[in-house]
DNA sequence: GCCTATACGTCAGCCTTGTTGACATATCTC
DNA sequence: GAGATATGTCAACAAGGCTGACGTATAGGC
């Protein structure tokens, strides 16, 4: 997971590319052209797709792995990889999901999900039972256990997003969870919406 | 192989799990529960790790996915994924940069590094020149092609994001900022806050 | 001018997690 | 009863991490 961006020097095209030490050592009018430019992002950003957001695409890249790296610690543990994280999150949140379901919400291939259901199921963390309506399905469950692991991992996600919520206003707070939501594929915006606040009712 | 190191599994009583179908269709009792527990969250956000911030934990995970799967469909184009995209952005960012810098932004092996930076420069996207002061080192660099895709990428990205803040107030961008910045470790936040904003100069 | 530490490359093998393709089984629906 | 659907499974492969071991060139201290 993880992954980042590039760039060209707003002020050095590359087949200009000068040497090595020029480059590092870019004298005060470089600097200044850079400056300006960022200057410029900061007000419109994103506006011109001629000035990257380079530091936002890097802060998301830093974040996203520092997020998730917390996590990965303890599935260490258990013999557990991001893939079992996942699984698990979701039929936590979701009790009585289906192997349909959870395919669409991690977009990965039935094989794929198997392998790691498969034993998060040997493990004892989840829980499958047959569907009462329609007896094909499988309706997912965390156990006990899976509960628990589930819920010591979003806690301890919960924490590293209190902190950085901590000095951040009420208004600067929703404006973090409106980025998330917008940063999101149009199409499937509504139904992460959906399944995000409250996934066990329909309210 | 999986296998839970030194540990002894807890076991998941299966007979405390309560019904399928009681846990689904739960009734107006647990539906208010969710909702006050819910609009308390909203208050006072991450602050009791109690009550995980399962929204802002998936929106992230949404929103991370989304963010990174722009540039993926280009860079199949070229038979590169994400690791040759996240090498090749970082070149560009910082030009003349070095082996030992690189691993250290990744946080990957220098054999895991070398294998897709060992594709880069063979199609011509970056390039390597032994450094001036001490010539063990080789110094990075993107060609014109490198430069390009990499850019190239940088707009899709940023595409995405000026998306996202379009509709987001000014102050409400610069929390979307401080934010993603401190979801960041603590010890290397500034060593990325450095990078983020002008690599190229101290300035 | 050595000698050691350092920067980097490389070979070999392993793991996780994704993929495709083909095929099996149970159950639902018409 | 026939066909569609939900799921499981076998086999093979790829990307991108990892460890361990070893090679080479250069820097730097003495």
């Amino acid at each position: 997971m993880t992954q980042a961006t590039a760039k060209t020097l707003p002020d050095a095209p590359p087949e200009t590319r000068p040497d090595a030490a020029a480059l590092r050592l870019a004298g005060s009018d470089a600097t200044r052209v850079r400056e300006a430019a960022r200057a410029h992002a900061r007000e419109a950003p994103g506006q011109d797709p001629d000035l990257p957001a380079y530091d936002l695409i890097e802060l998301f890249f830093f974040a996203y792995r520092d997020f998730v790296g917390d996590p990965d610690r303890i599935l260490d543990d258990y013999g557990f990889g991001r893939a079992h994280h996942r699984v698990l999150h979701f039929v936590a949140r979701n009790p009585g999901l289906t192997i349909a379901e959870l395919l669409e919400i991690l977009r990965i291939t039935k094989q794929s999900l198997n392998r790691v259901l498969k034993e998060l199921i040997e493990k004892g963390f989840v829980e499958a039972r047959p569907g009462t309506t329609d007896r094909r399905q499988r309706l997912l469950f965390v156990t006990e256990a899976g509960g628990s692991l589930a819920l010591r991992l979003s806690r301890l996600q919960t924490q590293r997003i209190g902190r950085a919520l901590a000095d951040i206003p009420a208004e600067g707070r929703s404006a973090v969870a409106d980025f998330l939501l917008a940063m999101i594929d149009p199409g499937e915006r509504d139904a992460v919406a959906r399944r995000v606040d409250g996934p066990g009712e329909g309210s």
